[in-house]
DNA sequence: CGAGTAGAGGCCACATCCTGGCCACTACCG
DNA sequence: CGGTAGTGGCCAGGATGTGGCCTCTACTCG
């Protein structure tokens, strides 16, 4: 057996595959990775450059290493890391069920077949139980089809419950196991996330369209605000008091709005979806609550204390 | 300007589109082509097997070299079904961050040129962002060894928070985007879970057990059960009966377990770290909600009930 | 079945190279 | 203008690669 292997060769097809999972890769980092110097690393590139592969270099802060597209690259096979990370993915895919899941388990036993054997062996090394909240299947089809017209920026068709839609599809995005689509409404005139899992699209799609930015500039952003409540897409947003820290409420609040109105008070600005559930959510902070506004919040508290007091066997009056 | 490259590397990779361009190459020609010794020719090809690269071997008269199948060939024979889901698995997977998330996003790439151009489109199209509550990352090597523990059905000593442990390791389990070890502790003398993020595997690995029947035999099962049950995470236990459909409430209902009693009715089995907590909780399903107990619930709601009712300015009464 | 071919790999001595550290410099961002 | 981040020269020490040599082994062909 050889036992002197040129770490600088396995690691030139390491940074090379690297570089080309990520757009950009700061140096400190690819030599954290890697676990050379900052110096090698320079060396490094300087040393794929030389073997004629475009990387490009961004300085000053932010910076990095970027590689050119369209480069002719060496076969680049499995390392041990991509086929730990593949198996674990596609095995949480498979546990999900459906059609997707049921592909994820074949194409794991594909892959599993073209490997060489001590990364077969790794790879059933590796078992994995996936347990997630029972979530709607997406049909991968039409997975597809959505994301085709993402990339393609042509206006989508789709029923969506009882009636037909029509909307510029800009990101698919997936949340907690389910799936959404981030689009800008055209009949609404607003940024909408539909799930896809209710959609059927149509075909064939409509006009191409020049795409949006999506507020706050970051999808991923915009969604979990769109799930958790902050100015950006609350249907209901409602102000209290709460007679409890500000540092206590600031806790659990969430994406809320926490401000201190004295040691033990605080004001907090809140949004939800719905009233009633603005109203619930407040009520797990175990504090005297004041409404400020607006009067829906106050029938909603109305709602649930009556609500509340029948599951508690009590009477509420007026 | 570095002078110093290795020539090495750069040889590697002729050798590489050397053996890619034709099928057979005796030792000697290689060695001429490159201009090394035949010796050095025998270590070259070493080098790139233990890349992982499979070069078979023809020995004796017209003997030599060839690039086995796997690179040169695109053998993946991923139907339509299988590339997309793998796509959407290893996006998901990238989306993760972390070691395992690059490692994601390399495999994507590598499983991505020995594609079909067809279906190198297809994976193309689909793009997927991935929401996830930040979550601690896992280190694919812990989750190597541990999974391999499992699999060997050895003890496993690892460190965790404070101290050491000796566990017969069962399952790995994925919940929620976290990892654990469902095991047998040897030192509790019960089954625990066990946040893999949380271990450091000690080696040598102990002693080869006999697998225990995990509770319940389903994993899946007990995992979530553990979640709801008390040594783990909520120290507040209930179970209600909601006004509404299973799907509608098990939608939103986070780990809790529902089960449908019929078309608009269902039980639910919740957790929390407090009994108003819960209630106000259960207040967001916009449902009658019907305790089944125990009766520090039914009293969090008549407190609830109260609170609300002041808040919302109308009397409650007995 | 035996001879010849071609790869496998251990061992050695020598030269090369690679590496990490240090540092002064420069490009870019805000 | 200051901070960040990549650049590249230089150095010393040590890891690695290399060719040569030799013995084995596997396979093919006569």
């Amino acid at each position: 057996m050889i036992v002197g292997m040129p770490k600088t060769s396995a690691r030139l097809l390491a940074m090379l595959s690297l570089l080309q999972a990520r757009r950009d890769w700061p140096g400190a980092l690819l030599a954290d990775r890697l676990e050379i110097s900052p110096r090698t690393v320079r060396r490094d590139v300087d040393r794929l450059r030389e073997l004629g592969y475009p990387i490009a270099t961004i300085k000053g802060p932010d910076g990095g290493y970027r590689l050119g597209a369209g480069t002719e690259l060496p076969p680049l096979l499995f390392d041990d890391e991509q086929a730990v990370a593949l198996t674990v993915a596609l095995q949480v895919a498979a546990g999900s069920g459906g059609g997707i899941g049921d592909a994820a388990g074949r194409a794991l036993n594909t892959v599993r077949q073209v490997m060489p054997t001590r990364l077969r062996h790794r790879i059933d090394t590796v078992r994995v139980t996936s347990v997630a909240r029972p979530a709607p299947e997406v049909d991968g089809a039409v997975l597809v089809e959505v994301s085709t017209a993402v990339r393609r920026q042509e206006v989508l068709r789709f029923d969506y419950g009882e009636g037909v839609r029509r909307a510029e599809p800009h990101h698919v995005v997936t949340r907690y196991g389910r799936w959404y689509l981030v689009a800008w409404d055209l009949d609404k005139d607003d940024w909408r996330t539909f799930r896809i899992d209710r959609m059927t699209p149509r075909t064939p799609t409509g006009p191409r369209f020049t795409p949006r930015a999506v507020p706050g500039g970051d999808v991923a952003a915009f969604v979990t605000a769109r799930f958790q409540g902050s100015d950006t897409g609350w249907q209901c947003r409602g102000e209290v008091i709460l007679d409890k820290p500000a540092a206590r409420v600031a806790e659990f609040a969430g994406d809320a709005i926490v401000e201190a109105l004295g040691p033990d008070r605080c004001r907090m600005l809140v949004g939800s979806w719905s009233w009633p559930a603005m109203a619930a959510t407040l009520g797990r902070f175990e504090a005297e609550i004041e409404v400020v506004g607006p009067p829906e919040l106050r029938d909603a508290f109305a709602q649930l204390a009556h609500r509340f007091a029948r599951t508690a066997g009590v009477i509420v009056g007026r």
